[in-house]
DNA sequence: AGTTGGTGTCAAATATATTTAACATGAAGT
DNA sequence: ACTTCATGTTAAATATATTTGACACCAACT
């Protein structure tokens, strides 16, 4: 019954340019790490990160994270 | 430069049948003083908060929180 | 064979979000 | 005057997110 979060935060990367993970922490402002962690759905980002993530894609964050 | 996470949950409180803090908090799964603290901006909340508030108001999370 | 870059993982420390419980205030009703 | 309800606030404890540093693996070079 509950929902659920996903993330197309991999495919997004290789859509931009072949992004490297570390590229993305940087321009988001968080350690590789946590991008890893968070692409790999061990732990669902803070609003603050999901709404950086989604900015360096131009993208709203629900066309980069799913809840359902 | 750094831009900040701003809400609606005041006024989409009161546009859903004047929902109190504690309905909201009950809906979304957490307590009262959570809501308040997201409602005053003392913090930002998880994705997964961020998520379950907007789907209460049936809106994406865009349209609770803004980031600008 | 050795090196480099991108990725995955782990553990310990720190920061932030969330809970619980308690108390204060003001507005509305009795 | 008293009660009730919605809200705001605080402090301490717990849970979760994030950082830092380290190491392993694999693919692509040289």
């Amino acid at each position: 019954m509950s929902k659920q979060i996903d993330n197309h935060i991999r495919r997004l990367r290789f859509e931009h340019q072949e992004m490297t993970q570390q590229a993305l922490a940087d321009q988001v402002g968080v350690s590789r790490q946590t991008i890893v962690a968070i692409e790999k759905n061990k732990y669902s980002p803070s609003l603050e990160v999901a709404f950086k993530i989604a900015d360096t894609f131009a993208l709203s964050i629900e066309k980069v994270f799913e809840y359902k």
